[in-house]
RNA sequence: GGCGCAUUCGUCUAGCGGUUAGGACACCUCCCUCUCAAGGAGGAGAUCACCGGUUCGAAUCCGGUAUGCGCUACCA
């Protein structure tokens, strides 16, 4: 007996790791790891013609971006391999063979021309698509006629006329189909490969799966699934398809609904802790107000009889929240660390590196709580970095000022600021905030006009902080250089 | 066309016969404030797709309709 629970995750190499496998596999590892079971990765090679070279490798570095371990597949091994089912072609051509001898599948020698004529046939007649059993009572005769004309037949299965499948499924419940409506698939495709469905009911049962999750696209293909295992003698797991992930116009989410792959979230500066979080709430919840989930808890409290069954619409601003929720509560040190790998890869060209540590861990925490996502950090501070700043004079002038009266107050500033003996935060606060008071200006606006001419940008971190971490030398050259521009404007 | 499934604020969702239908994102207002954020306090937003039925009572149970989605490949 095996009471332990094994998941598997089977995506197929043929793109992108997409963030609707990705929450499949994500539910699948997280019913795993909720009942101390074993995760599992299967790759699903068998369509040669849709293969993407370095697929795999792309699915497999979204999973450990994710953090999804597994504990069987790729990499890892196991008892149970090989984890590509291109190598184990010799298993599904026996159970195919095996079928047929049982009198439960058949060979099939319709050409695609064939099959193609006969599908425009029946929707121009508006009969439901499906194959029309021609060679499902082919004599002996017929059948060596056609292998003597050299045609490779490929192996259908045969799905009983009559009768009624019923399965039951944890999420959806029990269903009935009637068999009539179903048609004879291809288990076993000229070219020596399975299809899909043979693959996976072999591999599920050679590899002891339990509970197959899977996304609700596969439930009406699942009758043919419980047929097949019954062919074969087999006890089927248990089912649980969960709810598809939809753009916002309520379909299918793809390519043209922007980033799909998790890998572009990656790119975008999402913490994969925060991508978790999300992905988990996409069709389950915990109960009516709980969202900010760690990864430990998510594994405590996951269960397939809090998932939903209705689609959920993928919603990238609730996403963007949620990641600067995780992103304020990083602790400094670690928010650090991402930091310094974003602008390591988000800093211009010409910025020197590797850069100063010292000097990002000054700058990290003036940027920690502003940022929703990690690309934005360098965005933010790039004025930090650059020799030159480059922007437009106008954004030097505050608001109800001039050219001239920003002149002034800008020059007194310089002035002041030379003669300060601390260069620190709260000297610097408190030298300009009654240096506004006397040049009758606002705070706003003298700060304001500091702020561009120091940092070249209207939104940036506090002032006197950055011009704390800038150093005095720095500010002093940047108002000067602030001051000619504004000369230059006359 | 056939088969299947679904339907609660714009979005993610709670709800499993009796609630002022709750929370979150987004949005709006105010407070805080040197900008931007963050934070705090409020607000608006759902006749629970529609129509019948069961029941003292229905978002919750049962029919039907509509709409949407999925499957209907020698793709997964």
């Amino acid at each position: 007996m095996s009471p332990s629970v094994r998941t598997r995750f089977a995506p197929s190499p043929t793109g992108y790791p997409h963030v609707g496998n990705m929450r499949s596999a994500l539910f699948a590892w997280l019913f795993a790891r909720h009942n101390g079971g074993v995760f599992i990765i299967r790759i699903e090679d068998t369509d040669v013609a849709r293969k993407v070279e370095g697929a795999v490798e792309g699915i497999l570095d979204g999973l450990r971006w994710l953090g999804l371990d597994w504990d069987e597949g790729p990499e890892a091994g196991g008892d149970y391999g090989p984890y590509f089912q291109s190598q184990r072609l010799e298993l599904y051509q026996e159970a195919a063979r095996r079928l047929v001898s049982q009198g439960d599948a058949y060979y099939c020698y319709c050409s695609p021309e064939r099959l193609e004529e006969m599908r425009a046939d029946q929707t121009r007649r508006k009969q439901p698509p499906g194959y029309d059993r021609h060679c499902r009572e082919l004599s002996q005769e017929e059948r060596s006629k056609k292998e003597k004309e050299g045609i490779t037949p490929v192996v259908r299965f045969k799905t009983p006329l009559t009768g009624e499948t019923r399965f039951h499924d944890i999420i959806w419940g029990d269903s009935v189909f009637k068999n009539s409506t179903l048609d004879d698939m291809v288990l076993l495709k000229s070219d020596g490969y399975p299809t899909y469905h043979l693959a996976n009911i072999v591999d599920d049962h050679e590899m002891e799966i339990t509970h197959v999750l899977r996304a609700e696209e596969w439930l009406s293909s699942t009758p043919r699934h419980v047929l097949l295992y019954d062919a074969m003698g087999y006890q089927p797991p248990e089912f649980a398809h969960l709810p598809m992930l939809l753009g916002p116009d309520r379909s299918k989410l793809g390519k043209r609904h922007g980033a799909v792959s998790i890998t572009d979230y990656r790119e975008q500066g999402y913490l994969p802790e925060a991508m978790m979080n999300f992905l988990a709430l996409l069709g389950w919840s915990l109960d009516d107000r709980t969202e900010l989930m760690s990864r430990q808890d998510l594994i405590d409290n996951f269960s397939l009889t809090r998932v939903s069954k209705t689609a959920a619409i993928f919603n990238p601003e609730k996403l963007e929240w949620m990641n600067g929720v995780y992103i304020r509560n990083l602790s400094p040190e670690d928010f650090l660390g991402r930091v310094l790998q974003a602008l390591e890869e988000g800093l211009p060209s010409e910025v020197e590196r590797p850069l100063s540590v010292d000097y990002v861990r000054q700058i990290a925490p003036l940027v920690q709580e502003r940022v929703k996502t990690l690309v934005e950090v360098p965005l933010l501070t790039r004025f930090f970095f650059v020799d030159c700043l480059d922007y437009d004079v106008t954004l030097l002038i505050p608001k109800n000022m001039d050219a001239e009266s920003t002149r002034r107050a800008l020059e007194v500033s310089r002035q002041r600021l030379v003669e300060l003996v601390s260069f620190d935060a709260e000297p610097l606060e408190g030298l300009l905030r009654p240096l506004a008071v006397e040049l009758e200006l606002k705070a706003g606006q003298l700060f304001g006009a500091l702020r561009t001419a120091v940092t070249g940008q209207k939104a940036a971190p506090p002032l006197f902080e950055t011009m704390v971490v800038l150093g005095r030398e720095t500010c002093l050259a940047r108002i000067e250089q602030a001051l000619a521009r504004l000369d230059s404007l006359e």
